[in-house]
DNA sequence: CCATGTGAACTAATTCACAGCG
DNA sequence: CGCTGTGAATTAGTTCACATGG
Protein backbone atom coordinates (compact mmCIF):
# COMPACT_ATOMS: atom_id res chain seq x y z
CA UNK A 1 0.00 0.00 0.00
CA UNK A 2 2.17 2.43 1.64
CA UNK A 3 5.58 2.94 -0.29
CA UNK A 4 8.15 1.83 1.70
CA UNK A 5 11.35 3.07 0.13
CA UNK A 6 12.61 5.25 -2.95
CA UNK A 7 11.64 2.45 -5.23
CA UNK A 8 11.48 4.04 -8.78
CA UNK A 9 8.57 1.91 -10.07
CA UNK A 10 7.11 -0.94 -9.74
CA UNK A 11 6.37 0.28 -6.32
CA UNK A 12 4.69 -2.70 -5.20
CA UNK A 13 1.63 -3.19 -6.91
CA UNK A 14 1.03 -5.16 -9.84
CA UNK A 15 -2.55 -4.50 -10.91
CA UNK A 16 -3.99 -8.19 -10.51
CA UNK A 17 -5.80 -7.98 -13.75
CA UNK A 18 -2.56 -7.26 -15.29
CA UNK A 19 -0.46 -10.06 -13.59
CA UNK A 20 -3.36 -12.58 -14.81
CA UNK A 21 -2.00 -11.13 -18.53
CA UNK A 22 1.75 -11.69 -17.99
CA UNK A 23 1.84 -15.33 -18.85
CA UNK A 24 -0.02 -14.87 -22.10
CA UNK A 25 2.40 -12.34 -23.19
CA UNK A 26 5.13 -14.17 -21.70
CA UNK A 27 3.87 -17.02 -24.14
CA UNK A 28 3.16 -14.66 -27.12
CA UNK A 29 7.16 -13.97 -26.68
CA UNK A 30 8.38 -17.91 -26.45
CA UNK A 31 6.53 -17.91 -29.15
CA UNK A 32 7.89 -15.25 -30.83
CA UNK A 33 11.23 -15.96 -29.73
CA UNK A 34 11.61 -20.03 -30.97
CA UNK A 35 10.94 -18.13 -34.42
CA UNK A 36 13.65 -16.08 -33.70
CA UNK A 37 12.40 -12.60 -33.31
CA UNK A 38 14.38 -10.74 -31.70
CA UNK A 39 12.42 -7.35 -30.83
CA UNK A 40 8.59 -6.63 -30.89
CA UNK A 41 6.67 -3.89 -31.49
CA UNK A 42 3.62 -3.27 -28.57
CA UNK A 43 1.34 -3.48 -31.36
CA UNK A 44 2.49 -7.11 -32.53
CA UNK A 45 2.91 -8.13 -29.33
CA UNK A 46 -0.84 -7.14 -28.54
CA UNK A 47 -2.55 -8.91 -31.27
CA UNK A 48 -0.86 -11.98 -30.37
CA UNK A 49 -1.39 -11.83 -27.03
CA UNK A 50 -4.99 -10.60 -28.21
CA UNK A 51 -5.07 -7.38 -26.38
CA UNK A 52 -5.13 -4.09 -27.44
CA UNK A 53 -1.60 -1.85 -27.41
CA UNK A 54 -2.46 0.21 -25.26
CA UNK A 55 -3.31 -1.87 -22.29
CA UNK A 56 -0.26 -4.53 -23.29
CA UNK A 57 1.91 -1.24 -22.81
CA UNK A 58 -0.02 -0.11 -19.47
CA UNK A 59 0.44 -3.38 -18.37
CA UNK A 60 4.57 -3.68 -19.14
CA UNK A 61 4.79 -0.37 -17.64
CA UNK A 62 3.89 -1.82 -14.45
CA UNK A 63 7.09 -3.72 -14.29
CA UNK A 64 9.21 -1.08 -15.16
CA UNK A 65 10.68 0.63 -18.63
CA UNK A 66 12.01 -2.39 -20.83
CA UNK A 67 11.43 -1.24 -23.96
CA UNK A 68 12.89 1.33 -26.46
CA UNK A 69 10.82 4.24 -27.83
CA UNK A 70 10.83 4.13 -31.56
CA UNK A 71 11.82 0.61 -32.08
CA UNK A 72 10.18 -1.79 -29.43
CA UNK A 73 10.82 -4.39 -26.79
CA UNK A 74 13.58 -7.09 -26.79
CA UNK A 75 12.28 -10.23 -26.93
CA UNK A 76 14.57 -12.25 -25.06
CA UNK A 77 15.29 -9.23 -21.96
CA UNK A 78 11.56 -8.82 -21.56
CA UNK A 79 10.85 -12.59 -21.94
CA UNK A 80 13.27 -12.13 -18.52
CA UNK A 81 12.11 -9.68 -16.68
CA UNK A 82 7.93 -11.14 -17.30
CA UNK A 83 9.73 -14.10 -16.15
CA UNK A 84 11.37 -12.96 -12.90
CA UNK A 85 8.41 -10.91 -12.10
CA UNK A 86 6.32 -14.19 -12.20
CA UNK A 87 8.28 -16.18 -9.63
CA UNK A 88 9.61 -18.23 -12.69
CA UNK A 89 13.50 -17.81 -12.06
CA UNK A 90 12.91 -20.19 -9.30
CA UNK A 91 11.30 -23.37 -8.93
CA UNK A 92 7.74 -24.36 -7.17
CA UNK A 93 7.40 -27.60 -6.29
CA UNK A 94 4.18 -29.06 -6.52
CA UNK A 95 1.80 -31.62 -5.37
CA UNK A 96 -1.03 -33.34 -7.67
CA UNK A 97 -3.52 -34.51 -4.74
CA UNK A 98 -6.23 -37.08 -6.16
CA UNK A 99 -5.70 -39.19 -9.20
CA UNK A 100 -8.28 -39.68 -11.01
CA UNK A 101 -8.64 -38.95 -14.74
CA UNK A 102 -8.22 -34.92 -14.69
CA UNK A 103 -5.03 -35.96 -12.05
CA UNK A 104 -3.33 -37.79 -14.67
CA UNK A 105 -4.14 -35.56 -17.01
CA UNK A 106 -2.42 -33.18 -15.43
CA UNK A 107 0.63 -35.53 -14.09
CA UNK A 108 1.14 -35.77 -17.91
CA UNK A 109 0.57 -31.91 -18.42
CA UNK A 110 3.98 -30.96 -20.21
CA UNK A 111 3.46 -27.31 -19.38
CA UNK A 112 4.06 -28.59 -15.61
CA UNK A 113 7.75 -28.92 -15.67
CA UNK A 114 8.09 -26.25 -18.45
CA UNK A 115 8.19 -23.59 -16.18
CA UNK A 116 9.36 -23.63 -13.01
CA UNK A 117 6.89 -26.05 -11.91
CA UNK A 118 8.09 -29.57 -10.68
CA UNK A 119 5.49 -32.15 -9.88
CA UNK A 120 7.50 -33.37 -6.81
CA UNK A 121 3.60 -35.66 -5.88
CA UNK A 122 1.05 -37.54 -6.42
CA UNK A 123 -1.28 -38.58 -3.78
CA UNK A 124 -4.83 -40.50 -3.35
CA UNK A 125 -6.88 -41.93 -0.96
CA UNK A 126 -7.58 -44.73 -2.95
CA UNK A 127 -5.76 -47.98 -2.08
CA UNK A 128 -6.16 -49.27 -5.97
CA UNK A 129 -4.08 -46.59 -7.11
CA UNK A 130 -1.53 -46.24 -4.42
CA UNK A 131 1.59 -47.24 -6.11
CA UNK A 132 0.77 -47.29 -9.51
CA UNK A 133 3.40 -45.38 -11.69
CA UNK A 134 2.15 -42.15 -13.40
CA UNK A 135 4.47 -39.64 -15.70
CA UNK A 136 7.81 -40.74 -13.95
CA UNK A 137 6.00 -41.03 -10.17
CA UNK A 138 4.89 -43.21 -7.81
CA UNK A 139 1.70 -42.57 -6.55
CA UNK A 140 1.69 -42.03 -2.64
CA UNK A 141 -0.85 -42.72 -0.29
CA UNK A 142 -3.41 -39.64 1.31
CA UNK A 143 -1.84 -40.23 4.99
CA UNK A 144 1.46 -39.18 3.90
CA UNK A 145 0.34 -36.13 2.92
CA UNK A 146 1.57 -33.95 5.84
CA UNK A 147 5.01 -35.89 5.49
CA UNK A 148 5.59 -35.26 1.35
CA UNK A 149 4.59 -31.79 1.91
CA UNK A 150 7.37 -31.20 4.37
CA UNK A 151 9.92 -33.38 2.36
CA UNK A 152 9.49 -32.06 -0.60
CA UNK A 153 9.23 -28.62 0.32
CA UNK A 154 5.83 -28.43 -1.98
CA UNK A 155 4.41 -25.19 -1.95
CA UNK A 156 1.50 -25.15 -4.15
CA UNK A 157 -1.13 -28.34 -4.01
CA UNK A 158 -3.22 -28.95 -7.21
CA UNK A 159 -6.69 -30.38 -5.52
CA UNK A 160 -8.03 -32.68 -8.27
CA UNK A 161 -10.41 -34.66 -6.33
CA UNK A 162 -14.31 -35.28 -5.84
CA UNK A 163 -15.63 -31.87 -4.65
CA UNK A 164 -16.89 -34.06 -1.34
CA UNK A 165 -13.42 -34.28 0.02
CA UNK A 166 -11.92 -30.61 -1.64
CA UNK A 167 -12.52 -29.17 1.57
CA UNK A 168 -10.78 -31.53 3.96
CA UNK A 169 -7.78 -32.14 2.09
CA UNK A 170 -7.12 -28.30 1.38
CA UNK A 171 -7.10 -28.15 5.17
CA UNK A 172 -4.85 -30.80 5.75
CA UNK A 173 -2.73 -29.49 3.26
CA UNK A 174 -2.77 -25.91 4.41
CA UNK A 175 -2.35 -27.20 7.75
CA UNK A 176 1.36 -28.52 6.49
CA UNK A 177 2.44 -25.41 5.07
CA UNK A 178 1.11 -25.01 1.22
CA UNK A 179 0.36 -21.55 0.52
CA UNK A 180 -1.12 -21.64 -2.51
CA UNK A 181 -4.07 -23.95 -3.77
CA UNK A 182 -4.98 -24.36 -7.50
CA UNK A 183 -8.32 -26.12 -7.61
CA UNK A 184 -10.22 -28.06 -9.48
CA UNK A 185 -13.02 -29.47 -7.35
CA UNK A 186 -16.36 -27.50 -7.98
CA UNK A 187 -16.94 -25.84 -4.44
CA UNK A 188 -15.60 -23.00 -2.58
CA UNK A 189 -12.77 -23.79 -0.38
CA UNK A 190 -12.17 -21.54 2.44
CA UNK A 191 -8.78 -20.84 3.70
CA UNK A 192 -7.23 -19.06 6.12
CA UNK A 193 -5.83 -15.19 5.07
CA UNK A 194 -2.40 -15.40 3.33
CA UNK A 195 -2.99 -18.80 1.16
CA UNK A 196 -4.01 -18.12 -2.38
CA UNK A 197 -6.65 -20.25 -4.04
CA UNK A 198 -7.42 -20.31 -7.67
CA UNK A 199 -10.03 -22.47 -8.70
CA UNK A 200 -10.60 -24.05 -12.57
CA UNK A 201 -14.22 -25.16 -13.10
CA UNK A 202 -15.24 -26.32 -16.21
CA UNK A 203 -19.05 -26.56 -15.46
CA UNK A 204 -18.74 -22.91 -14.69
CA UNK A 205 -17.17 -21.68 -18.17
CA UNK A 206 -19.49 -23.65 -20.22
CA UNK A 207 -22.61 -21.88 -17.94
CA UNK A 208 -21.22 -18.50 -19.12
CA UNK A 209 -20.92 -19.76 -22.20
CA UNK A 210 -24.32 -20.81 -22.35
CA UNK A 211 -25.51 -17.69 -21.60
CA UNK A 212 -23.86 -16.17 -23.84
CA UNK A 213 -25.19 -18.39 -26.70
CA UNK A 214 -28.28 -18.00 -25.76
CA UNK A 215 -28.69 -14.49 -25.62
CA UNK A 216 -27.25 -14.87 -29.45
CA UNK A 217 -30.64 -16.76 -30.13
CA UNK A 218 -32.88 -14.17 -28.46
CA UNK A 219 -33.62 -13.54 -24.53
CA UNK A 220 -33.68 -15.82 -21.51
CA UNK A 221 -35.93 -18.47 -21.35
CA UNK A 222 -37.61 -20.16 -24.73
CA UNK A 223 -40.10 -17.08 -26.00
CA UNK A 224 -37.72 -14.60 -24.14
CA UNK A 225 -40.03 -12.73 -21.32
CA UNK A 226 -41.19 -15.77 -19.45
CA UNK A 227 -42.07 -14.44 -16.21
CA UNK A 228 -41.94 -10.83 -17.23
CA UNK A 229 -44.16 -9.05 -15.12
CA UNK A 230 -44.09 -11.87 -12.02
CA UNK A 231 -43.59 -10.05 -8.78
CA UNK A 232 -44.00 -12.70 -5.83
CA UNK A 233 -47.21 -13.94 -6.31
CA UNK A 234 -47.67 -15.68 -9.64
CA UNK A 235 -44.24 -17.61 -9.69
CA UNK A 236 -44.06 -20.66 -11.42
CA UNK A 237 -43.62 -23.47 -9.38
CA UNK A 238 -42.62 -26.70 -10.42
CA UNK A 239 -42.73 -26.28 -13.42
CA UNK A 240 -41.07 -24.27 -16.10
CA UNK A 241 -42.66 -22.16 -18.80
CA UNK A 242 -44.04 -24.26 -21.27
CA UNK A 243 -41.84 -26.01 -23.65
CA UNK A 244 -38.50 -25.93 -21.06
CA UNK A 245 -36.62 -28.19 -19.42
CA UNK A 246 -37.96 -27.68 -16.06
CA UNK A 247 -36.05 -26.85 -13.20
CA UNK A 248 -32.44 -28.85 -12.66
CA UNK A 249 -32.52 -31.65 -10.74
CA UNK A 250 -29.40 -33.37 -11.21
CA UNK A 251 -27.25 -33.64 -8.43
CA UNK A 252 -23.27 -31.81 -8.48
CA UNK A 253 -20.87 -34.05 -9.60
CA UNK B 1 -26.81 2.02 -22.03
CA UNK B 2 -29.81 4.06 -23.04
CA UNK B 3 -33.04 2.21 -21.61
CA UNK B 4 -35.17 1.43 -25.00
CA UNK B 5 -38.49 0.66 -23.46
CA UNK B 6 -40.48 0.48 -20.25
CA UNK B 7 -38.83 -2.82 -19.39
CA UNK B 8 -38.88 -2.97 -15.58
CA UNK B 9 -36.04 -4.78 -15.05
CA UNK B 10 -32.75 -6.76 -16.09
CA UNK B 11 -32.86 -4.13 -18.77
CA UNK B 12 -31.04 -6.29 -21.43
CA UNK B 13 -27.36 -6.37 -20.38
CA UNK B 14 -25.87 -8.49 -16.98
CA UNK B 15 -22.44 -7.39 -16.01
CA UNK B 16 -20.00 -9.85 -17.40
CA UNK B 17 -18.51 -9.72 -13.90
CA UNK B 18 -22.35 -10.73 -12.41
CA UNK B 19 -22.47 -13.77 -15.02
CA UNK B 20 -19.46 -15.51 -14.31
CA UNK B 21 -21.00 -15.41 -10.48
CA UNK B 22 -24.85 -16.85 -11.24
CA UNK B 23 -22.87 -20.45 -11.60
CA UNK B 24 -21.12 -20.16 -8.41
CA UNK B 25 -24.42 -19.32 -6.46
CA UNK B 26 -26.50 -21.59 -8.46
CA UNK B 27 -24.16 -24.40 -7.13
CA UNK B 28 -24.72 -23.30 -3.89
CA UNK B 29 -28.35 -22.82 -4.05
CA UNK B 30 -28.23 -26.64 -5.53
CA UNK B 31 -26.07 -27.48 -2.30
CA UNK B 32 -28.58 -26.07 0.04
CA UNK B 33 -31.73 -27.48 -2.04
CA UNK B 34 -30.17 -30.65 -1.27
CA UNK B 35 -30.31 -30.20 2.39
CA UNK B 36 -33.87 -29.15 2.04
CA UNK B 37 -33.26 -25.59 3.16
CA UNK B 38 -36.56 -23.88 1.17
CA UNK B 39 -35.37 -20.00 1.96
CA UNK B 40 -31.92 -18.59 2.39
CA UNK B 41 -31.00 -14.78 3.19
CA UNK B 42 -28.19 -13.02 1.35
CA UNK B 43 -25.65 -13.24 3.87
CA UNK B 44 -26.03 -17.40 3.96
CA UNK B 45 -26.07 -17.57 0.12
CA UNK B 46 -22.95 -15.18 0.08
CA UNK B 47 -21.27 -17.17 2.49
CA UNK B 48 -21.74 -20.44 0.75
CA UNK B 49 -20.81 -18.67 -2.24
CA UNK B 50 -17.77 -17.09 -1.09
CA UNK B 51 -18.52 -13.53 -2.03
CA UNK B 52 -20.14 -10.42 0.33
CA UNK B 53 -23.79 -9.94 0.57
CA UNK B 54 -24.15 -6.51 -1.06
CA UNK B 55 -22.24 -8.08 -4.34
CA UNK B 56 -24.63 -11.14 -3.75
CA UNK B 57 -27.39 -8.84 -3.91
CA UNK B 58 -26.67 -6.59 -6.51
CA UNK B 59 -26.29 -9.22 -8.76
CA UNK B 60 -29.22 -10.75 -8.05
CA UNK B 61 -30.87 -7.55 -8.63
CA UNK B 62 -29.79 -7.42 -11.94
CA UNK B 63 -31.99 -10.38 -12.87
CA UNK B 64 -34.92 -9.18 -11.10
CA UNK B 65 -36.87 -8.78 -7.88
CA UNK B 66 -36.99 -12.34 -6.80
CA UNK B 67 -36.22 -12.00 -2.54
CA UNK B 68 -38.74 -11.18 -0.05
CA UNK B 69 -37.73 -8.08 2.28
CA UNK B 70 -37.63 -9.18 5.77
CA UNK B 71 -36.89 -12.89 4.88
CA UNK B 72 -34.63 -13.97 1.91
CA UNK B 73 -34.62 -15.53 -1.02
CA UNK B 74 -37.02 -18.99 -2.12
CA UNK B 75 -34.21 -21.10 -2.75
CA UNK B 76 -35.89 -23.22 -5.46
CA UNK B 77 -37.22 -19.99 -6.92
CA UNK B 78 -34.30 -18.67 -7.38
CA UNK B 79 -32.10 -21.50 -8.77
CA UNK B 80 -35.33 -21.40 -11.64
CA UNK B 81 -34.69 -18.05 -11.99
CA UNK B 82 -30.54 -18.15 -12.71
CA UNK B 83 -30.93 -21.26 -14.46
CA UNK B 84 -33.07 -20.05 -17.06
CA UNK B 85 -30.91 -16.46 -17.12
CA UNK B 86 -28.26 -18.87 -17.75
CA UNK B 87 -29.42 -21.17 -20.28
CA UNK B 88 -29.85 -24.16 -18.48
CA UNK B 89 -33.42 -24.66 -19.10
CA UNK B 90 -32.31 -25.71 -22.79
CA UNK B 91 -29.65 -28.43 -23.62
CA UNK B 92 -26.70 -27.48 -24.55
CA UNK B 93 -25.07 -30.10 -27.95
CA UNK B 94 -21.21 -29.94 -26.78
CA UNK B 95 -18.39 -32.11 -28.58
CA UNK B 96 -15.17 -32.60 -27.37
CA UNK B 97 -12.11 -32.23 -30.06
CA UNK B 98 -9.17 -33.89 -28.88
CA UNK B 99 -9.58 -37.15 -26.71
CA UNK B 100 -6.09 -37.08 -25.31
CA UNK B 101 -5.54 -37.65 -21.32
CA UNK B 102 -7.49 -34.17 -20.76
CA UNK B 103 -10.35 -35.09 -23.54
CA UNK B 104 -11.12 -38.14 -21.90
CA UNK B 105 -11.08 -36.53 -18.29
CA UNK B 106 -13.48 -34.06 -19.62
CA UNK B 107 -15.48 -36.73 -21.09
CA UNK B 108 -15.82 -38.40 -18.13
CA UNK B 109 -17.00 -35.50 -16.55
CA UNK B 110 -19.77 -35.76 -14.35
CA UNK B 111 -20.47 -31.98 -14.43
CA UNK B 112 -21.63 -32.49 -18.23
CA UNK B 113 -24.27 -34.46 -18.19
CA UNK B 114 -25.66 -33.23 -15.01
CA UNK B 115 -26.55 -29.34 -16.11
CA UNK B 116 -27.67 -29.33 -19.64
CA UNK B 117 -24.82 -29.70 -21.15
CA UNK B 118 -24.55 -33.17 -24.05
CA UNK B 119 -21.79 -34.18 -25.08
CA UNK B 120 -22.78 -35.87 -28.15
CA UNK B 121 -19.50 -36.24 -30.23
CA UNK B 122 -15.94 -37.36 -29.38
CA UNK B 123 -13.54 -36.38 -32.10
CA UNK B 124 -9.79 -37.05 -32.52
CA UNK B 125 -7.19 -37.37 -35.51
CA UNK B 126 -5.50 -40.15 -34.39
CA UNK B 127 -6.58 -43.01 -35.94
CA UNK B 128 -5.41 -45.14 -33.11
CA UNK B 129 -8.26 -44.09 -31.03
CA UNK B 130 -10.95 -43.37 -33.33
CA UNK B 131 -13.27 -45.91 -32.33
CA UNK B 132 -12.38 -46.69 -28.74
CA UNK B 133 -15.59 -46.04 -26.62
CA UNK B 134 -14.77 -44.06 -24.06
CA UNK B 135 -18.09 -42.73 -21.69
CA UNK B 136 -20.81 -44.17 -23.39
CA UNK B 137 -19.12 -42.13 -26.97
CA UNK B 138 -17.29 -44.07 -29.84
CA UNK B 139 -14.76 -41.45 -30.69
CA UNK B 140 -15.39 -40.40 -34.24
CA UNK B 141 -12.79 -38.88 -36.88
CA UNK B 142 -11.96 -35.53 -37.07
CA UNK B 143 -12.51 -35.45 -40.85
CA UNK B 144 -16.84 -36.24 -39.35
CA UNK B 145 -16.19 -32.81 -37.74
CA UNK B 146 -18.62 -30.84 -40.07
CA UNK B 147 -20.69 -33.74 -40.09
CA UNK B 148 -21.05 -34.54 -36.30
CA UNK B 149 -21.90 -30.59 -35.78
CA UNK B 150 -24.11 -30.44 -38.61
CA UNK B 151 -26.50 -33.89 -37.78
CA UNK B 152 -25.87 -33.02 -33.32
CA UNK B 153 -26.37 -29.43 -33.85
CA UNK B 154 -23.29 -28.71 -31.93
CA UNK B 155 -23.54 -25.31 -30.20
CA UNK B 156 -20.31 -25.65 -28.08
CA UNK B 157 -16.86 -27.23 -28.96
CA UNK B 158 -14.30 -28.08 -26.33
CA UNK B 159 -11.04 -28.03 -27.70
CA UNK B 160 -8.33 -30.32 -25.49
CA UNK B 161 -5.81 -30.99 -28.37
CA UNK B 162 -2.39 -29.77 -28.38
CA UNK B 163 -1.56 -25.82 -28.98
CA UNK B 164 -0.82 -26.69 -32.98
CA UNK B 165 -3.80 -27.78 -34.20
CA UNK B 166 -6.14 -25.66 -31.70
CA UNK B 167 -6.45 -22.32 -33.75
CA UNK B 168 -7.19 -24.51 -37.04
CA UNK B 169 -9.83 -27.23 -35.89
CA UNK B 170 -11.52 -23.63 -34.24
CA UNK B 171 -11.44 -22.81 -37.22
CA UNK B 172 -13.33 -25.69 -38.86
CA UNK B 173 -15.93 -25.75 -35.84
CA UNK B 174 -16.95 -22.21 -36.42
CA UNK B 175 -17.03 -22.91 -39.85
CA UNK B 176 -19.55 -25.58 -38.97
CA UNK B 177 -21.34 -23.24 -37.16
CA UNK B 178 -20.57 -23.55 -33.37
CA UNK B 179 -20.69 -19.86 -32.22
CA UNK B 180 -19.05 -21.04 -28.64
CA UNK B 181 -15.92 -22.77 -27.62
CA UNK B 182 -14.25 -23.63 -24.53
CA UNK B 183 -10.38 -23.62 -25.13
CA UNK B 184 -8.04 -25.97 -23.06
CA UNK B 185 -5.00 -25.21 -25.56
CA UNK B 186 -2.18 -23.38 -24.77
CA UNK B 187 -2.67 -20.46 -27.52
CA UNK B 188 -5.33 -17.17 -28.10
CA UNK B 189 -7.51 -18.44 -30.33
CA UNK B 190 -8.73 -15.84 -33.30
CA UNK B 191 -12.23 -15.91 -34.09
CA UNK B 192 -14.61 -13.98 -35.98
CA UNK B 193 -17.15 -11.26 -34.30
CA UNK B 194 -20.23 -13.24 -32.94
CA UNK B 195 -18.38 -15.98 -31.67
CA UNK B 196 -17.37 -16.40 -27.77
CA UNK B 197 -14.48 -18.05 -26.55
CA UNK B 198 -13.28 -18.95 -23.08
CA UNK B 199 -9.82 -20.30 -21.93
CA UNK B 200 -8.81 -22.52 -19.32
CA UNK B 201 -5.63 -22.66 -18.94
CA UNK B 202 -3.14 -24.29 -15.72
CA UNK B 203 -0.12 -22.90 -16.52
CA UNK B 204 -1.38 -19.34 -16.71
CA UNK B 205 -3.39 -20.27 -13.09
CA UNK B 206 -0.03 -21.30 -12.21
CA UNK B 207 1.91 -18.78 -12.93
CA UNK B 208 -0.88 -16.25 -11.04
CA UNK B 209 -0.38 -18.34 -7.98
CA UNK B 210 3.55 -18.59 -8.28
CA UNK B 211 3.74 -14.59 -8.53
CA UNK B 212 1.58 -13.87 -5.47
CA UNK B 213 3.56 -16.90 -3.69
CA UNK B 214 6.94 -14.79 -4.22
CA UNK B 215 5.24 -12.13 -3.33
CA UNK B 216 5.10 -13.45 0.17
CA UNK B 217 8.65 -14.77 -0.27
CA UNK B 218 9.49 -11.09 -0.33
CA UNK B 219 9.92 -9.67 -3.97
CA UNK B 220 10.78 -10.20 -7.07
CA UNK B 221 14.14 -12.39 -8.07
CA UNK B 222 16.00 -14.14 -5.71
CA UNK B 223 17.87 -11.46 -4.00
CA UNK B 224 14.81 -9.09 -4.42
CA UNK B 225 15.71 -6.19 -7.03
CA UNK B 226 17.93 -7.36 -9.65
CA UNK B 227 18.16 -5.11 -12.25
CA UNK B 228 16.90 -2.10 -10.21
CA UNK B 229 18.53 0.89 -11.60
CA UNK B 230 19.17 -0.60 -15.16
CA UNK B 231 17.61 2.00 -17.80
CA UNK B 232 18.56 0.64 -21.21
CA UNK B 233 22.33 0.86 -21.07
CA UNK B 234 23.33 -2.45 -18.63
CA UNK B 235 20.81 -5.08 -19.37
CA UNK B 236 21.84 -8.41 -18.53
CA UNK B 237 22.10 -10.18 -21.91
CA UNK B 238 22.24 -14.13 -21.79
CA UNK B 239 21.88 -14.89 -17.83
CA UNK B 240 20.48 -13.74 -14.99
CA UNK B 241 21.28 -12.78 -11.90
CA UNK B 242 23.51 -15.06 -9.96
CA UNK B 243 22.01 -17.94 -8.48
CA UNK B 244 18.59 -17.44 -10.38
CA UNK B 245 17.34 -20.09 -12.69
CA UNK B 246 18.50 -18.13 -16.07
CA UNK B 247 15.39 -17.07 -18.66
CA UNK B 248 13.53 -19.77 -19.57
CA UNK B 249 14.35 -22.45 -22.59
CA UNK B 250 11.99 -25.09 -22.38
CA UNK B 251 9.00 -25.53 -25.36
CA UNK B 252 5.56 -24.93 -24.32
CA UNK B 253 3.39 -27.93 -24.11
C1' DC C 1 -38.50 -5.16 12.67
C1' DC C 2 -35.50 -7.30 9.29
C1' DA C 3 -33.40 -8.25 5.02
C1' DT C 4 -33.90 -6.77 0.27
C1' DG C 5 -32.95 -3.60 -3.31
C1' DT C 6 -30.51 0.40 -4.77
C1' DG C 7 -28.68 5.18 -5.21
C1' DA C 8 -24.32 7.13 -4.12
C1' DA C 9 -19.40 6.85 -3.12
C1' DC C 10 -15.52 4.63 -4.07
C1' DT C 11 -12.02 1.69 -6.29
C1' DA C 12 -10.24 -0.84 -10.17
C1' DA C 13 -9.52 -1.40 -14.98
C1' DT C 14 -9.58 0.17 -19.62
C1' DT C 15 -8.99 3.31 -23.27
C1' DC C 16 -7.63 7.65 -25.17
C1' DA C 17 -4.35 10.66 -26.90
C1' DC C 18 -0.11 12.70 -26.89
C1' DA C 19 4.33 14.30 -24.81
C1' DG C 20 8.86 12.91 -25.12
C1' DC C 21 12.73 10.00 -26.07
C1' DG C 22 15.79 7.12 -28.90
C1' DC D 1 9.96 9.99 -37.22
C1' DG D 2 7.88 6.04 -34.67
C1' DC D 3 7.31 4.09 -30.82
C1' DT D 4 7.00 3.84 -25.80
C1' DG D 5 5.26 5.37 -21.50
C1' DT D 6 1.77 7.73 -19.06
C1' DG D 7 -1.40 11.37 -17.32
C1' DA D 8 -6.21 12.15 -18.00
C1' DA D 9 -10.84 10.62 -19.22
C1' DT D 10 -13.88 6.96 -19.27
C1' DT D 11 -16.06 2.84 -18.09
C1' DA D 12 -16.78 -1.21 -15.16
C1' DG D 13 -17.12 -3.21 -10.78
C1' DT D 14 -17.42 -3.08 -5.73
C1' DT D 15 -18.82 -1.52 -1.34
C1' DC D 16 -21.44 1.40 1.64
C1' DA D 17 -25.44 2.60 3.95
C1' DC D 18 -30.14 3.21 4.24
C1' DA D 19 -34.92 3.90 2.51
C1' DT D 20 -38.43 0.69 1.58
C1' DG D 21 -41.79 -2.82 1.94
C1' DG D 22 -43.27 -7.43 3.39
Amino acid sequence: MTRRHNRTRAERGIPEATVARLPVYLRALHSLQERGVATVSSEELATAAGVNSAKLRKDLSHLGSYGTRGVGYEVEYLVYQISRELGLTQDWVVAIIGVGNLGRALAGYGGFASRGFRVAALLDADESVVGERISGLTVRHIDDLESVVAEQGVSIAVLATPAAAAQSLCDRVVAAGVTSVLNFAPVVLSVPEGVDVRKVDLSIELQILAFHEQRKAGGPGEGGWAGELDGPGDRPRGEGPPGTKQYIEAVEA
